[in-house]
Formats: structure tokens, C-alpha cells, sequence
DNA sequence: GAAAAATGAATGATTGTTCATTCATTGCAA
DNA sequence: TTGCAATGAATGAACAATCATTCATTTTTC
């Protein structure tokens, strides 16, 4: 057997970055981005301090290789879903709409890690720049399947532009909800408050209660 | 002329609290709240180290403060709209809306502090509560006047908890999309996303390019 | 045994807090 | 009004604590 597991004293050179990051999540969700300390993370992946500057080249470094890991594990799962998606455009609308609430995604601890780097953005421009490649992508599909399912329908009257803005906002919105309120908000009904503005906007396609 | 001034060596108690509050916000804007010391609030408030202490007894007191500060401005500017809105329950929505995309308040410092705040309130307790009861009366009100809306308007295959969630969820999301991507959204695009969204759930109450 | 990985104590820089001192203002006395 | 304490706001250097980083040493793997 080569060297891996989490177990092993030696990991691959992969593997304790990936422990590492998975600690940084688990340290921002307990003690917060400012209260993140080398030694939170070292602590909460069960290793030592000088281990974050051995495979990282710093505190920096780590945190930005985390805000990638979960960026793209982000970008993963909406690209999945859509691939798994029925072949209607409503169908696809769906999938999209659904990633945000699914248990992998909409997990409050990765959720308070979007939204510390989030908070950050202003001052970091490196945070800004992955962020927004995160929303590129996932925007203009949700915007053109918008636009496609207006033509389909015949829904002159909307406008795609603000439906897709008004959209992603929202998921964007209740995820901020089932952080600071978790006993008010659920899963469920955070994806049923969405599910209920597309019924609204194209009630041939989107019927109340389905899947 | 007694003390007061901002100019002068001594100023009244209270107006240096708001000073040195004044100063956490654009400290927290500038350079972050991982980033923000006393420092740096000092020097943006163009005053000594030590004055942080002696108006608060701690930095973290000074934080809390400035919670409390931007917090109470939200609700005195929802709480005079309401009161100075139409008689109309869709006047008062539309009011209340509104006011999330006032330039006083949809102010982009200031919704750096916002969310710098709410991120860290899975570890912060101090922070959820005061963050909390910022939505508490908010929610209460735009939910009673959405359920009566509902009732007047005979929209009976609405459920008002799911509107007032999303509506409050599209507003915070457009929030962070002011932050994150200050090009490519402005209060106003922020603004109609919402009313849009009014505008199909209540056909009757909301016409499009309204005021 | 050599190379690589991991450790954890040491280091230096940063940061929150304290405190002796400075300074502007106010009230009082002449 | 003028001069003089008394008050307490403000300062900034000093201090103590925290934190990121380094590195000599130990441990593991091949």
C-alpha cells in the first residue's frame, strides 16, 4: 500500500492539504474567520503548528486554497446536477434552483465560510476574484435557461435579467437565513420559497408542491 | 459655547462614542473585520490608541457598539417609512421595500458591516441576538401586511410565510450583490428585482415601473 | 541509511490594554 | 474681567499577550 489515509503518520502531500482545509471550514464555522488562528486550525485537524507553513506557504495561502476548495466544490455539484437534469429547460431550472438547498451544498458550515469571505471582499480583492468566477458561470446558464423558458412559454412580459438576479439573491438570502437563524429556517422550506417565485413567474411549467 | 465639535481637543462623551463608531464602520469597510484593530480605527478617527478603551472598556465592547449603532439606524429608517407610506397595504409593502434600497441605508460600508457581522454569528452569540432582533419586527410587520394583502386582494393560493421569506431573502441577496459585484448591480436594478417580483405575486396591487 | 514529513519550541512581529502625563475646559475667588 | 485650581478628556509610550513563521530535531518511509 503506497502512502495515504488519514491515519498514516505520512499522508500524500494531497491528502494533509486536504485535511488542512477541511480544518480551516471546521475552525471559520466554530471560532469565525477573525478568531482563525494557525493554531485553531492545527488544532482542529489534530497536527501540529508549523504544519500549515510546510504545505502551504502561509495563513494567507491557506485560506485562499480553502475559499478554492469550496468554490469549486460548489461549481462540482451545480454542474452535476444540470448533466442529471431532465432534458426540459423547466427541468433544468429546477436542478439548478435545487443544488442550493441540497445536504452537501447547503451545509451551515460552509455556508458561514461563504459568507466570511464574502464579508470580505471588499478589502480582499483575491476573495472578490473567486467568488465572482464562482457566480459567472452559474449566472449566465440560469440566465439563458431563463431566457430560453420565456421564449418557450411565451411569458412576454418577464424580463430575464431581473429574474435571474432576483433568483440567485434569493438563495443567496436564505442561506444568510439558515445561518443566523437555523431554527427558523429549513432546507426544505428555504427551497420551497424559491420553487414558490417560479411558480409565480411560469405557472405552465412549474406547478406547486413538485419535485 | 459649550463642548462639543468634532474639531475640538474635548467633545461631549457621547459624540466621541459616535465618532470612534463612525470609524469601526469605515475601518471594517476599508480594510476588512479580520483586519480591523484598534489601529486602525484610531487613525481613521484621527484620534490616539488609547481612546478606544476609555470610551469602551474593550475593542470588543467598541465592536458591539457599532452592531448596536447600524442596527438601530435600520430600524428607526424602516419604522419612519412605514409611517410615512400611503394608507394602502401594498403602499406600505412597496414603502417598506423600498427602504432596503434607500442610498442611507443600501450604503455599500455599511453593508460590509453587515455581513462581516453576520458571518460570524455561528460563533458569536452577542452578535446573533442583536442581528436577530434587527429582523425580529421587520419580519413581523412584513409578513402582517403581506398576510392582509393576501386576504384583501383574494390572492388565496398564496402563503404569505413563503413570500415574506423570499421577499426579505431577495432583498439580503441583492445586499450581498451590491458588495460583491458593485459593477454589475445597482440599487435601483436592486430595487425593481424586488418589485418585479411583487408585481407577479400581487398583479392587482403592483404594476410594473411603478414608484 | 537517506530522504521526506512532521513536530513543537523559539522567535519576532503584531495587537489589545494600561497608565503616567499633557492639555483644554470649567468653576471659583479676588 | 482676570488669575488660579480642579476636573476629566486625550495622549502615546510601555507592557503583556497573541499570533504567524521559522528551524533544529525527531519520526517515518523507502
Amino acid at each position: 500500500m503506497s502512502s495515504s489515509g488519514p491515519g498514516k503518520r505520512t499522508a500524500s502531500k494531497e491528502a494533509r492539504r486536504q485535511q488542512l482545509i477541511q480544518a480551516t471550514i471546521q475552525s471559520i464555522a466554530k471560532y469565525g474567520l477573525s478568531d482563525t488562528t494557525v493554531a485553531t486550525v492545527a488544532k482542529e485537524a489534530k497536527l501540529s503548528q508549523g504544519i500549515v507553513n510546510l504545505h502551504f506557504q502561509s495563513k494567507q495561502g491557506l485560506l485562499i486554497e480553502t475559499l478554492k476548495s469550496v468554490a469549486d466544490e460548489y461549481k462540482e455539484a451545480w454542474e452535476k446536477a444540470l448533466a442529471g437534469a431532465g432534458p426540459s429547460t423547466a427541468e433544468k431550472i429546477e436542478a439548478l434552483v435545487n443544488v442550493d438547498f441540497c445536504p452537501a451544498v447547503c451545509d451551515r458550515t460552509k455556508i458561514a465560510v461563504w459568507f466570511s469571505y464574502w464579508s470580505e471582499t471588499k478589502s480582499r480583492p483575491t476573495y472578490r476574484k473567486l467568488c465572482a468566477e464562482r457566480d459567472r458561470g452559474y449566472d449566465r446558464i440560469l440566465n439563458e435557461l431563463v431566457q430560453a423558458l420565456i421564449i418557450e412559454g411565451k411569458y412576454q412580459s418577464l424580463d430575464a435579467d431581473f429574474i435571474t438576479d432576483g433568483l440567485s439573491a434569493m438563495s443567496a438570502g436564505l442561506w444568510l437565513d439558515l445561518l443566523v437563524n437555523p431554527r427558523g429556517m429549513t432546507r426544505e422550506r428555504a427551497r420551497l420559497s424559491c420553487r414558490m417565485f417560479l411558480c409565480q413567474l411560469f405557472p405552465e411549467h412549474f406547478k406547486a408542491q413538485g419535485v
